[in-house]
RNA sequence: GGCGACAUAGCCAAGCGGUAAGGCAUGGGUCUGCAACACCCUGAUCACCAGUUCAAAUCUGGUUGUCGCCUCCA
């Protein structure tokens, strides 16, 4: 598996630190509202990687984290009247149904920043012990310089950033690159005692904590959307490495943003889309289709018409499953054995299941791999029908399911038994078509559709499908 | 100002030195009682310029354009 790696700007080939075993820790969301589509495409591209290792045989363990103390938090407690904790509550729940609906795997773990507050103040502890943060007036920030590779993930330098920088310095700080590990209380917002007093984490602090909790102090993979590479990831680093004395993560990966309008999404200029709300216009599997479809380290437009597009694309792949499945389940298939004809196809499909697997070698190229399976699925077409064998039929099928079940693309649809009152009008409309009376058959196809009942007359016999 | 990314058919999107995957849409056809599904056919010399090479969308330099980070942000 080659990874691109944002530290050395390449890709590398991935050797794990542990042989058969990843870590890896993806930065999780701040819970102050339903999160927006832009949220879950590194949900989405990292589930979609453990999934494929998985399959390789890895062991991953994946951890991401729930912000729950953070400004923004707590600015919406206090515009609803309740309680910090309420806010957080309420949206790591909604944020569960959210990655419940996108098929993305629970993680290992999934602590939540609140509930590390001790190990929090350690790290703090041991980084001011080492002459790497100091605390004025109840306030501890980091010593940027005192960390010689700082701006290595980035590639930017100090006194770059200094000239740049536009955010007002506090008089407090020694440099104005130092940032903040322990602020102090405010009147009215959750506090933790700390040596330095009552107080609240810096938001960088957590992941450094929560990874070496969780992880240990070296992992394979840190993760997360571009916009963390500075200074959130950055700081990390100098955060973990500086308390460990080891590097932090052999491999950053970051995927690029998804826009609307080319524009990058953003709640100011109002131009977003939470996940809930694209859900209820389209099946959610659509959502992760359509990112998956791209590379994830290129941007990504987001528009109604891209995703029409892409709920066609896997229309496509669902009616071949469908029409696999129908094959089966209906006694369709009358032969048993491969014929010469059906092994040589056989072989076709081993080759796209390889060409598959070499794409996602090649640093996660999702949008190459859903190519194979498409060549997958014009070779089933074309080849699986009532004449063919249930041995072939059940291989492609089974092939199908594995390459969309890798990436997280459920295939194979529950569906729940027809009613009798549409399996009765099914089959009025059967022997009205065998009397030819074709516009009895037309009105119960009709009265179907309303139904959201798709009818499709096949050779093997009538299949159905939702809407 | 510093750092970085991108520019491929109507649209989306692979490609990483050997003469352009895949999908959507369009048009024509086959199948079908009709339809749907499916199948067949239908399309680009890769922003522009110069260079390296036997050979470049792919490497180098430049031009133009778009975007991101440098501030909470996936």
């Amino acid at each position: 598996m080659r990874i691109y790696n944002t530290l050395t700007q390449k890709k590398e080939e991935f050797v794990p630190i542990e042989e058969g075993k990843i870590k890896m820790y993806v930065c999780g969301p701040t819970v102050y509202n339903y999160i927006h589509i832009g949220n879950a495409r590194p949900a989405i591209i990292f589930d979609a990687f453990r999934r494929y290792m998985e399959y390789k045989g890895y062991e991953v363990n994946y951890v991401t984290n729930f912000t729950d103390v953070d400004d923004k938090i707590i600015k919406k407690s206090i515009e609803e009247g309740v309680s910090a904790t309420e806010v957080s509550q309420r949206y790591i729940k909604e944020f569960r149904k959210d990655m419940e609906a996108l098929n993305v795997k629970e993680a290992t773990r999934h602590p939540k920043a609140t509930e590390e507050i001790d190990g929090m103040i350690q790290m703090i502890e041991s980084l001011i012990a080492k002459g790497h943060a100091y605390e004025k007036n109840g306030t501890v920030y980091y010593k940027t310089r005192s960390f010689e590779e700082y701006g290595k993930l980035s590639k930017k330098n100090i006194d770059d950033l200094e000239a740049g920088s536009r955010i007002a310095v506090s008089e407090e700080k020694e440099d104005p690159m130092d940032f903040v590990l322990w602020k102090p209380k405010k009147e009215g917002e959750p506090s933790w005692e700390s040596p330095w007093g009552d107080g609240r984490p810096g938001w960088h602090i957590e992941c450094s904590v929560m990874s070496a909790k969780y992880l240990g102090e070296e992992i394979d993979i840190h993760a997360g959307g571009e916009d963390l590479i500075f200074p959130h990831h950055e700081n990390e680093i100098a955060q973990s490495e500086a308390a460990s004395g080891k590097q932090f993560a052999r491999y950053w990966m970051h995927n690029a943003f998804l826009n609307i309008d080319n524009k990058k999404m953003s709640k100011s200029e109002g131009n977003f889309f939470t996940v809930r709300e694209i859900c209820e216009q389209y099946p959610p599997q659509v959502l992760r289709f359509f990112m998956l479809n791209a590379h994830y380290r290129s941007p990504l437009n987001f528009s109604k018409e891209l995703m029409e597009a892409a709920k066609n694309s896997l229309t496509r792949i669902l009616t071949s499953v469908g029409q696999l499945e129908f094959l089966l389940n209906n006694d369709a298939l009358k032969h048993t054995g491969l014929t010469a004809e059906e092994e040589a196809l056989i072989k076709e499909a081993d080759a796209l299941h390889e060409k598959y697997k070499a794409s996602m070698e090649d640093d996660l190229n999702t949008a190459d791999a859903i190519a194979a399976i498409f060549e997958l699925v014009k070779l089933a077409n074309t080849n699986c029908s009532g004449d063919s064998s249930k041995e072939f039929v059940e291989y492609i099928y089974e092939k199908l399911i594995l390459l969309c079940d890798i990436l997280g693309i459920k295939a194979h649809q529950e569906e729940e038994l027809l009613d009798t009152e549409i399996e009765k009008l099914i089959e009025e409309r059967q022997a009205a078509r065998k009397n030819r009376d074709f516009a009895k058959a037309d009105e119960i196809r009709d009265q179907l559709l309303e139904k959201g009942i798709i009818l499709e007359d096949t050779r093997e016999g009538v299949r159905w499908k939702r809407k």
